[in-house]
DNA sequence: TATGAATGAGCTTTCATTCAT
DNA sequence: GATGAATGAAAGCTCATTCAT
């Protein structure tokens, strides 16, 4: 699919896998610290220690070689942000305490390069492409979260599983994505405790634990 | 003293005001349909039925003209999410409707050049005017809500009415944006419907009215 | 010959006259403090106060003004260059003397709007009208030379008049266009000093008077 | 680090540096041709046989370009003015001799692209860097003067000799140029004799050999 | 196969000049 | 006549991509 009509290699060989990795590292980080339209095929070329040419034989096209960082891209995203609970971790944690630690790895997650996913995120809107591979990474970001409102099914308030899920991801995802990009000065700590209780108030039926509110975090 | 000042004109004449503003308008539609990089000025130009010269004695660069476009936009974006509930309109509404009429009123907001505002939300990031612009709009909504939740004040669960802002504000934003451009098939009043509950379950007290959940909405 | 086909004002009511002087001196200013190539014609209509039409209907091109204040330019030239010494104003003063005091006008006609001319003098090789202009005006102060060493005849060593006018305007020139635009750091007394020294020791025979040479100078 | 150098090509390959002197040529007879403003970076590259971006890939900027050829040009300038006598060439020639010979290598040097040397005299008052080569070239050129007279220091009725090196500089370069550029119909040989003459009597103390004055020169 | 020189369409912007009002 | 909006050719420069060596 990637491959057009054009020879591009084919990497078999193992030094040329790890030429095509480099290069898209290198690509990555250029990317993210030029932008998109800011860097050009030359610099990729240079920074990464080989031709022009040797580059147009790895990637057909410069699109190519963004889709293919991109891809990079959101599986380290996702496994950032979810890898650090593995769904039995949450054992004697208290909700809020849960749904905090799963916020906190959202954060996590937009740690990670987040200068690069900034960049490419208008893609998602203009480039079929570039879209499908973010709206494949949120679906497995859906499905996480899906997961693990099952395996607390019982305590939940709410019923349509799906659309919680859709909720819960969307207000994580803004504003998280706030905190580490916009608004440097408000504080964090603060907006991250808010927003776990919301979301932790809206899925669970209110228990004892929880009854004395926001009163435990501030 | 050094005249260098751009000559942008200063229009005078009514046809000369008529004119900026059509290019306004053409600009915005294109910038929304090829993209900011998409399209240039030739272009521009072009559309809006004038020579290269006469788009330069308007807009003394692309940039100046992106900034006004935005502005013009952004004005328009926020009086569409602020008007229609003019602060008093509340009355008789138990509160999850007026959370549902707030989301009702940004969803609006949004379906105004969706695609112009997706183009622009990138150089929210690497742009410092246009991060000035969106801030500015951004307080403004801040306000806005900061506004209602004093009007609840004595009914609200939550302290810190500032974090709070925030954090609903971020969870509009988002899902309603994912509502809007990305997500076409899921069932969208029903996830409306949702977020009006996160949100007025987060900033609520529990009344007799809300206690049977979601039940009503579904 | 400056009117082409077009239809340029020949300017016959008093207000026109003055108005197209006005241009003129206005362009002059421009020219020097600018450049040729970074004044447009948009600025000089508008520092002149007048609309670019305006501007037009007086000088059918830019070249067309440029001609006309050059002309301008080189008749005050000329007239500094020239008018001090009045071809009786000799009578009393050592030949060194009468040299010194050529050489200070030719240095008083180079203080005269400097800038614009060093901006003409390019022109002098590219454009056949400017070199034209500026051809007169050289045939003109040659001729000045001539007059005064015709006017000394019996004392002078040379003998090719014409020859020497030649060498003693280019000496005289150059060396007052050195110290006038080139060389801010050398002495530029001294300089002048010498070149009048060397001026009339070529032209002079020996005489008691100048037989000590320099010391009487220095 | 923010590599915003300009990737001017660093030409390693023959091939490169040919075509790189081949353009500052090609780009030297155009600027003399056509002046500096009338030729524009499509038509050198036309002329030197390659594309617009191989031109740039060769020179940043055109004005790096025009820097270039003047450095050229005016080494090769300074090579004719001066090289010719090799300082010991001047054994058994009378003083006048010298003098000529000296002032028949500018002449020399002067012919060597004249149109361009006289294209580029312009800019060396607007701009720095154009002024600063040639002020450089004017510093060699004084110093060779002032050590020739240092080799007849004996024999020299001027003392400060600096001043005198100045002077002799500035009459030598406006006379040359003017029999060069400017006046075709003048009897060059004629002028050049009398500037040797004005020199030399200038310069030099009275001498027997000199005594009968212009007589052995018409 | 690797290299990097070369291509050239395309972009932004300027400005002398015209002409409808 | 006067105005200044409009024209559009032309300039400088960039960069994805190709291809001779």
């Amino acid at each position: 699919m990637t491959d057009k009509r054009k020879n591009t290699r084919v990497p078999k060989q193992k030094r040329a896998v790890e030429t095509r990795r480099h290069i898209i590292q290198v690509a990555k980080a250029l990317f993210a610290r030029k932008g998109l339209h800011g860097t050009n095929s030359r610099e990729i070329a240079a920074e990464a220690g080989i031709s022009v040419g040797a580059f147009y034989s790895y990637f057909s096209d410069k699109k190519v070689l963004l889709l293919e960082v991109l891809k990079l891209h959101l599986e380290q995203f996702l496994l950032r942000a979810v890898s650090q609970e593995k769904m039995g971790v949450f054992d004697g944690l208290g909700k809020k305490e849960i749904i905090g630690n799963i916020v906190r790895s959202a954060i996590d997650a937009y740690d990670h390069s987040p200068e690069f996913h900034r960049e490419t995120l208008v893609l998602r809107y203009s480039d079929p492409d570039v879209k499908r591979l973010y709206d494949e990474a949120k679906a497995l970001e859906l499905n996480y979260i899906l997961s693990i409102l099952n395996l607390f099914r019982d305590d939940l308030r709410i019923e349509n599983l799906e659309a919680a899920a859709f909720v819960v991801h969307g207000a994580m995802e803004r504003t998280v994505h706030s905190t580490q990009f916009l608004t440097p000065d408000i504080n964090r700590e603060l907006v991250l405790d808010e927003l776990a209780d919301m979301i932790s108030t809206y899925l669970f039926k209110p228990s004892q634990e929880d009854t004395d509110g926001l009163s435990t975090l501030s």
